[in-house]
DNA sequence: ACCTGAACACCGTTCAAGT
DNA sequence: ACCTGAACACCGTTCAAGT
């Protein structure tokens, strides 16, 4: 399905990495996988993820629609490569010294990333993205990052994993939360929740949804109490995550080095 | 944008609720919202997400295209009420005592939700989704598997939101992996990998990409290193996550202990 | 009241044709 | 070799009309 060579790679990887033979010969309009990404990416930064159409980046590109087809063998094949670039680390990034320290700054990067374009999360990830350059640059920074953790190489890569899911979640709560235009809820719609929403029914979080502090303002409705805006609520669900993982490896570490060494 | 009536909440929200007054007079043919989704809800099973169009639910019914526009006032809403319908945990589930194997339950609960209808994580959550039935009863009993976590109720959120993230994270992926059919690398492919993700540029991770485990083989790809199959793989991944925070949260629990009572 | 038919403004993608 | 024009088979959604 996703395959197109001899090679048995998805065609969007081979691009991505500069394997394919870019035409570039007679007389080329200056037309590009590079520019037609770009104006993928702008669409999409602007307008949304549904903004992207072959004919509105064709049409920022001042291009006919049917001229793309030449570049990119189909809309997901784009989106793929827009997912990638849209992913990029910032070049040389430098972490600090010591695992710890180090992950939470390639945390930091990896959502910051995700940050900068969060309506890449909506395109699915499948077996090819991870083949594609960012994300190969972004994994092996990361795996550099838990250098002196004296975990096997295996649970290495899962906490890598485990860490940029985390931070992918995160982003696109906060994203759905501001985005989304706030439920503002009126003291009819609160009413009806709380009929529905009782102490009987959900002992556990009822009280959650009828708190006093967000009833009738226009705040987020939370799935916490709130005590700021959305985006600091999410950060602090992202800091909490990370925090615990971390305590987590080094109750591992410190249980390692009590029987091992 | 996603509001409707006086009471500021997402139609969707009360649909699912059962707070819409359903029409049910005259000569109904006998459609309704509980049809609909249901309809949408095995097109997706079978065909996937992108199968569910307006047209396709309907003739699944055996109605027109236009007839769900009575029942649904678009098509986002009537994916909001499959997402929710989708997200059923078992009914009166019963976890077991004690905050670290509740929670393991719990999360389990949740992993297998998602794995029956795995195509409901391509839906984007937002605020709305938070409010649905399902969502509420899944954070109610989430919040319930922590009762004996001495931690403030404001973490405990945190946890489960970010253990159901982990969860959604690992199925979408394990999903993905499985789907999207196996990239079967040939020599030929492996060989242009392997000039471009090299141990110079790549220095820890570039073997893992390069490993003989895979090379040539009809295997999926990893991120790491393989050992079985991709589910048992992200299997693993879910654990390790699991694992950590849990591991995380009993080092907080242990350093509370020692500095209070 | 519930459902249908016809229509509208879009999609992604193809194919043969221009230069 | 690169790009265009015309066409196809779909989308979601509207509106006026039937029973």
């Amino acid at each position: 399905m996703a395959e197109s060579n001899e090679t048995g790679l998805p065609r969007a990887v081979m691009i991505a990495w500069g394997m394919e033979e870019a035409p570039q010969r007679g007389p080329s309009r200056g037309l590009s996988h590079e520019r037609i990404v770009a104006a993928g990416i702008e669409l999409a930064d602007v307008e949304g993820l549904a903004a992207v159409t072959m004919q509105a980046v064709a049409k920022a590109l001042g291009f006919t629609t049917m001229s793309l087809y030449r570049y990119v063998s189909s809309k997901d094949e784009l989106l793929l490569l827009m997912q990638d670039a849209a992913f990029a680390l910032p070049k040389r990034a430098v972490l600090p010294r010591g695992w710890r320290a180090a992950l939470v700054a390639w945390a930091e990067l990896v959502r910051e990333a995700y940050r900068a374009h969060p309506w890449a999360l909506g395109i699915p990830r499948g077996q090819t993205s991870v083949l594609m350059p960012n994300s190969v640059r972004a994994a092996d920074l990361g795996m550099s990052a838990l250098g002196d953790l004296e975990i096997d190489q295996e649970s290495k890569v899962g906490v890598i994993l485990v860490v940029s899911q985390l931070a992918a979640s995160m982003v696109e709560l906060e994203g759905s939360l501001a985005t989304e235009g706030m439920v503002s809820t009126t003291p009819e719609g609160t009413g009806l929740l709380a009929e529905v929403i009782t102490p009987e029914r959900f002992p556990h979080i009822a009280r959650l949804f009828t708190a006093s502090s967000w009833a009738g303002a226009e705040q987020p409705l939370p799935e916490k109490p709130v005590i700021d805006g959305g985006t600091l609520e999410v950060d602090g669900e992202f800091g909490l995550g990370l925090s615990l993982l971390i305590e987590g490896l080094e109750a591992r570490q410190r249980a390692a080095e009590g029987s091992g060494a």
